[in-house]
RNA sequence: GGGCGUGUAGCUCAGUUGGUUAGAGCACCGGUCUUACAAACCGGUGGUCGGGGGUUCGAGUCCCUCCGCGCCCACCA
């Protein structure tokens, strides 16, 4: 038996977040049955949000949508992981720590154990990485709290004992022990390469790191001479700066005009350099003279030419930007390296001008200086273009440089159901579109530490080739602050000791083993049997190329399997301009404000109406009208009650013919939400519910009401009572998962435990199975 | 330059394998305090479905083409 109804005088939504978000604490309602084996588990990936970050209108939308399949696949039965990471790896916490406590991580300082977080300092303070991470972990506890705070008001329904952070031990040790693997297996490597350089930051950057903007440029027509006889062959550029760095000219094979000059070699004005002219299919006869010079390095086909010609390395850029101060070996005449004094030390922009100015002088710029716009590759989060320098890093095959491991992580991506399909294809486009392997290495302090040391022999020469490796079972390490076995710190940068990596990985490659790490791989195996493969990745389209690929890549390698079965990509939020909703263009509203004027449920509603992967314009009407929903929703309840609404009595009491027409209504309902459900659209489950049920309010409880107030006989009353406490029930479990507040509000009224552990409807089973008239009499 | 998506009432959006006079909510207008709900209920105005062409008995839906918007990607001469 049901629990004698006990309907509120005046139903209200005011204080129902804070009761259930106790009360489900309490109740350990969404915590995670670890009894359950695999095949009765729902686990999810959650995204990690940045915590230095703030909250933004876009987290509520996303996550609200997880969250809405997370309760649904609950009410189906399934033990739901769902866990919370927060992601406190990254540049953004490092500025934030730095900024906070005024100190700077210096890796070759030793771990202080008593360090205690300074306060007020008026100097900087440079501090060991390990001490770093940890105030970076204090730091962001704060962070932390608020954001719990604001999913659980939002009524997220994470499981508040799985959390974990992206910088802690564990999930270091979990990102070295699978870059180690990698390395075993031959799948992470190092090199010397030209590698794309933020001289800001000072470091190494992927390929997914970077973007395209349009910036302003000029092109320069410059004369070359002719070895043979001085005759003038030019070029255009937009980088006159790096004329001091070019090491041949080149042209397309079929180009007629410069057919003669392959072979031969022309010499550079100001630098007089010698260099060769080739041919290659890659020169565009069209842009510009046909003609270009192949510079150390200019851009990513300069790097192509000089791997493909074999050319010199002719460096001007230093790793700051500038010109570097002494004057190459290359350059020999005195005229030459008078030249090239001028521009020694100059940022790159001040170089352009200054060699332009030169080659006005000298009579080798021809014509007027062109201005143009082009797109020039920048770290994402830099704010100078990327420059190309010659370094050792490592990096992790994904298929940038080998077709077989190409191929299947393409077929990867088939292999995954992406909600809405078409997502598909950027991740296709992307892993068709790599140009080399992932580069993993920073030269950044903080971060997770490359697990190795290197040799350094009698001659104290590093051995990078020949790296030590750590025992797996060492792990997580500092090398800037331990020691490798059979060594001593005494040895550490002498002669016959060894030196440690000084680099941190990528944050995507710790980010990229989130379902490990939260799953407990290689912690807590049962566990990790229990929830892997995952069942499905949330995340947002723009980190296809790098969250969600790079998933992959260390999935296939690792375990030979997809990490999840379906990805389902959210949308952006828009502002009423039809933009992206962002900080710059101050138009963010605060989601603790939106919470505290609509309603928790009422945000949840708006966010439910974003349909999977659709950007979602920013709607405060869609949120008055989910408010609207939430109280229909306790005044229907409560009026369907106070008429003696009985859920507890069979459906054959359901004797009369409208009655039956609406719980079949209902039926159907109950089959196109869950089937809706099952394919990631909770916005048509939803609108479904909601559709049918104003039907049910305006219609259906108005044709019932005389009835039940006895102007009939008993049965006729009872087969409505039944009926509405059928659909009452029925309903409340439809929008339970879009609005778990006023839902388990209704349902603690007349019933035990919370809606969101009941068992979500299945088809009613009817005597009669007509809809239709409950439509006529509708009408 | 390539790819993907999108364009339906003033606004936010549904329109399932092409099928009768194109739908909902909001807004607007006009009613109703009828004992669940005025943060409600009842009724109404409003659209040549981005433009053009084609296939078809029939096109918002399929094909071609053009335009707008958004995103992703692309070797910066």
């Amino acid at each position: 038996m049901n629990p004698t109804p006990n309907v509120p005088e005046k139903p209200s939504l005011t204080g129902l977040e804070a009761k259930f978000v106790k009360n489900w604490l309490d109740e350990k309602t969404y915590e995670f049955d670890r009894s359950k084996d695999r095949a009765d588990v729902f686990s999810i990936d959650t995204p990690p949000p940045t915590v230095s970050g703030s909250l933004h209108v876009g987290h509520v939308f996303s996550y609200t949508h997880t969250d809405c399949i997370a309760r649904f696949q609950r009410m189906q039965g399934k033990a739901v992981f769902y866990p919370m990471g927060w992601d406190d790896n990254g540049l953004p916490t490092e500025r934030r720590v730095q900024n906070y406590f005024n100190v700077r991580c210096d890796p070759n300082l030793p771990y202080d154990p008593n360090f205690k977080a300074p306060e007020n300092l008026k100097d900087t303070l440079s501090i060991s990485r390990r001490n770093f991470i940890e105030l970076c972990e204090q730091l962001t506890l704060e962070d932390e709290k608020a954001f719990e705070d604001l999913w659980q008001r939002l009524g997220i329904s994470v499981d508040w004992n799985l959390t974990y952070q992206t910088v802690n031990l564990h999930s270091q040790r979990i990102s070295q022990l699978a870059f180690i693997r990698n390395y075993k297996r031959g799948e992470a490597y190092q090199a010397k390469a030209p590698t794309l350089w933020d001289v800001t930051f000072q470091t190494a950057v992927a390929q997914a790191e970077l973007e395209d903007r349009e910036r302003p440029g000029a092109y320069h027509r410059v004369a070359f001479k002719k070895s043979s006889d001085g005759t003038e062959v030019l070029i255009e550029t937009s980088r006159p700066e790096l004329l001091p760095a070019c090491v041949a000219l080149v042209a397309n094979p079929d180009d007629d005009r410069y057919k003669p000059l392959f072979g031969t070699t022309v010499k550079s004005p100001l630098f007089e350099v010698e260099v060769p002219v080739v041919a290659h299919q890659l020169a565009d006869p069209e842009k510009g003279t046909g003609i270009a010079m192949i510079c150390t390095f200019g851009d990513l086909t300069d790097v192509i030419w000089w791997r493909e010609f074999q050319l010199p390395t002719r460096p001007v850029i230093g790793f700051d930007g500038r010109i570097i101060k002494e004057v190459p070996e290359w350059i020999v005449t005195e005229t030459a390296k008078a030249a090239y004094e001028r521009i020694a030390g100059k940022t790159a922009h001040s170089a352009k001008e200054e060699i332009a100015t030169m080659l006005i002088d000298s009579g080798d710029l021809k014509g007027e200086v062109q201005a143009i716009t082009h797109p020039v590759k920048f770290f994402e989060k830099g704010d100078k273009p990327l420059e190309i320098v010659t370094t050792r890093q490592w990096y992790i095959k994904n298929g940038g440089r080998d077709e077989s491991l190409r191929s299947a992580l393409l077929e990867r991506g088939k292999q995954l159901r992406w909600h809405p399909s078409h997502m598909e294809v950027r991740y296709q486009n992307w892993v068709e579109g790599l140009n080399g392997d992932w580069l993993i290495s920073r030269q950044r302090f903080f971060g997770v530490p490359i697990p190795m040391w290197y040799p350094i022999d009698d001659n104290g020469t590093v051995l990078f080739d020949s790296p030590i490796v750590p025992e797996e079972s060492a792990l997580p390490i500092d090398p800037a602050s331990h020691v490798p076995a059979g060594y001593s710190e005494s040895q550490r940068g002498q002669a016959g000791g060894f030196i440690g990596d000084a680099d941190v990985m990528d944050t995507w490659a710790t980010s990229s083993l989130t379902p490990q790490i939260a799953g407990g791989w290689q912690t807590d195996e049962d566990l990790f049997n229990r929830v892997w493969p995952f069942d499905m990745r949330p995340q947002a389209h723009e980190i296809i190329r790098t969250w969600l690929f790079s998933s992959v890549v260390r999935a296939h390698l690792e375990h030979d399997s997809l990490p999840w079965t379906d990805a389902a990509i959210s949308g952006w939020i828009l502002d009423p301009d039809r933009k992206k909703m962002s900080k710059s263009k101050g138009n963010v509203v605060t989601p603790i404000d939106l919470l505290d004027e609509h309603g928790s449920d009422a945000v949840r509603y708006w966010a439910a109406s974003g349909r999977p992967g659709t950007d979602t314009a920013f709607d405060v009407g869609q949120m008055k009208i989910g408010r609207r929903l939430a109280i229909k929703i306790l005044n229907a309840s409560k009026f369907a009650l106070s008429l003696g609404a009985t859920s507890t009595e069979p459906l054959s009491k359901v004797t009369v013919a409208l009655d039956q027409s609406m719980l079949s209504e209902l039926n159907t309902v109950i089959r196109d939400a869950t089937k809706a459900f099952e394919q990631f659209n909770y916005t048509k489950a939803l609108e479904v519910t909601e559709k049918f049920f104003w039907v049910f309010c305006d219609d259906y409880l108005e044709l019932v009401k005389d009835r039940v107030y006895g102007s009939l006989g008993e049965s006729e009353k009872l087969s409505a009572q039944v009926a509405l406490g059928h659909a009452i029930e029925n309903f409340l479990k439809l929008f339970a998962p879009f609005m778990p507040f006023v839902t388990d509000e209704v349902w603690s009224w007349w019933k035990s435990g919370s809606v969101h552990i009941s068992t979500w409807p299945t088809t009613l089973t009817l005597s009669s199975d007509d809809p239709m008239i409950l439509q006529a009499v509708s009408e």
